[in-house]
DNA sequence: GATGAATGAGACTTCATTCAT
DNA sequence: GATGAATGAAGTCTCATTCAT
């Protein structure tokens, strides 16, 4: 685990631990800025560097190169608010609810954040980088349909849906999200999108129309 | 109206004219395969020229720099399609009829051929470039989603589809689409999709069940 | 003496050769203007052509190389006004009538015409052309200060002029014209030189205060 | 005050700033013989860089650019010429000595070095650098024209020199230095001229005939 | 003869990566 | 460990010259 490019840390829990690792973060702090607004080959590690207040060379005390670092970044990204999708449904609630509640999720800290930008980037750059692509569909993708698929099959289950196919292809639950992503990044500032009004739509669609609250 | 930067052409009909447009198409060809697999700034023009059997020089006599024909080459390949969805719905039929042909179109001419992927570079590098994404917002896609919306308009009206939202949301009509084109262009290899079933079931849940056939 | 590179001339006094005479004197005219402004590294031969009305390959039919036409065009601008200063002296008019007429001719032909800036130009490549500082000094500097050196050695012998170094460095003659071709080509804007008056004196200095008129 | 290019300099006679500073005169001094060789478009600054020994890039660690890089140097070239001009003329000897000894320093300083070609450069490509030729005429020429003319007028009231026309010319004095310097760039092959010997008889007109020694 | 599209060597400039301090 | 100056490969773009029409 430990990685082998990342600054020893001598003893337990010493200063130079953390002050490695605040390092480290601030790097990818920077670069998730500079990546997310000019794309993999229009990043330069200067400018990273700068934003991190660090020397240009530092970088590759910590990561082996540019590429690495991008590949680093993007996985760094998607770890927590895959464990957190996961994580919701376990309780009993109606199927409703927990979709609201991922989708709560992720319009706050996906379509809030810089996340937004990352995903686009996976988009962007994912066909130069093989692994990258792998990686996200291995950790990210797969992990997030198969919830998915879990949670609709669970609903028609329990006679809350009416339509298998949503089992077979979570895709289409996902769908919007995807259309937010990319037009919060794009368009917003042509035609503004309500996107909350736009996912409860699609929450009707899914469910059956909302009875009158 | 007559590009100062293309190769004069001499007369009705002449011989440089039609070399001259040749030449334009195989430049525009070969970036579109190249823009397509590495993005604007991963591309190099040398490449290009490569591709499309020309010296690199004649490049410049068609086209001001590499930005203009990044520009060009994006805005040259959706004006067909546009075209083409928007002139599908003229007839009486019924409006899942209309939305099958414009799923067949968009299989065929989109997801079939480089427009796939000419749309992920429009979300890539539509934030760095933004004519660009000003340009796809007012000639492709506020178009697309005004029919999209006047065509749910109609079903609605006619008693085809039962929720309103569609009309006021035409994202949710295409979202399934964006969808397609991301997973074809990065996650085929891992885990295919069946794009014709999933649009079969997404038209199903806008018109509801459709009776055994 | 019939260029190899010129059309030829069929038959005697054709329209051809008219017609290709004037050509080349467009070039030469075109390429002086694009010469003078830019220097010789920094003239396209795309702009002389453009300035010329012809077209740019036809550049070759005439001249061997931009660097032909560069020194043929330099070499071409010079021989009418040495032909013209070594005539002057013929009569038997006091010297300091003569210099006047030489310093008229200058001012007219060669400070109020594009020549200045040849002068320039011949300074400015002079050192990358060893052939072109070559015909010039023997073509232009040699007659000049010779013819300048007679005339005051005849000044000097009829006790017009009293010192005697003036035969011996006609350079000091010239001079002052040396400083009005620059002057006039860089700070003329910055400080205007009335270049009238400073000759004037300089003649005064040659020949002692001239009485009042 | 300190130039963003310029590397860092450490602290207070860091070694860093040492050879940074040593580094920025290699690359000065190389400009220097390549400029005035092959002019402004002519120069290549691969070759600057191999005459300076160090790579390409590293220039633009201390110039913005090529342009930046030859005005700067020619700013840096004409400094010390300028005010050690200025400082001369302080004492009470005669006006013919200070004019000696500016011209001593004239030859020494301007024409025994590369100084010499720089104003040739001036000459070539002050056309084509606006801001070149007003640099040179605020803070060389008009100084030294200044400090020429306050000279002469002194001459004059002390009655050293007869005529009055060299306060309000200045350029008359200076004039057979821009010869000089023209002379032994372009001719000095085909015929040597004797600049000591006619600097002094210039000066033997200006002050009239010398006494014999 | 004239044209001008095409060529491709070569210029300037950028930037990921290295390494002496 | 940290720095940032230095490197040099590689990219975009220009333009003198050629040659099919």
């Amino acid at each position: 685990m430990a990685n082998p490019k990342r600054p020893a840390a001598i003893g337990k829990g010493g200063v130079r631990e953390t002050r490695s690792a605040e390092r480290r973060d601030a790097i990818l702090a920077a670069a998730l800025e500079e990546f997310a607004a000019n794309g993999f080959a229009g990043t330069r590690l200067d400018d990273i560097a700068q934003r991190a207040k660090i020397a240009k060379g530092t970088i590759y005390l910590y990561f082996a190169d540019k590429e690495t670092l991008f590949q680093e970044l993007l996985r760094a990204m998607f770890a927590p608010i895959v464990t957190a999708l996961e994580n919701i449904p376990k309780s009993d609630m109606p199927t409703r609810d927990i979709l609201e509640r991922m989708i709560g999720l992720f319009v706050q800290d996906v379509l809030g954040t810089r996340r937004k930008d990352v995903i686009r980037l996976v988009i962007a750059e994912g066909p130069r980088f093989p692994k990258l692509a792998e990686f996200h569909y291995r950790e990210v993708l797969s992990r997030v349909m198969a919830a998915m698929s879990a949670l609709m099959a669970r609903a028609i289950a329990r006679g809350e849906v009416k339509n298998p196919a949503y089992a077979k292809f979570p895709q289409l639950i996902a769908a919007p999200g995807l259309v937010a992503v990319i037009w919060s990044g794009l368009f917003e500032r042509f035609a503004p999108l309500d996107i909350a009004a736009m996912m409860r739509a699609h929450l009707d669609i899914i469910f059956g129309e909302r009875k009158a609250p």
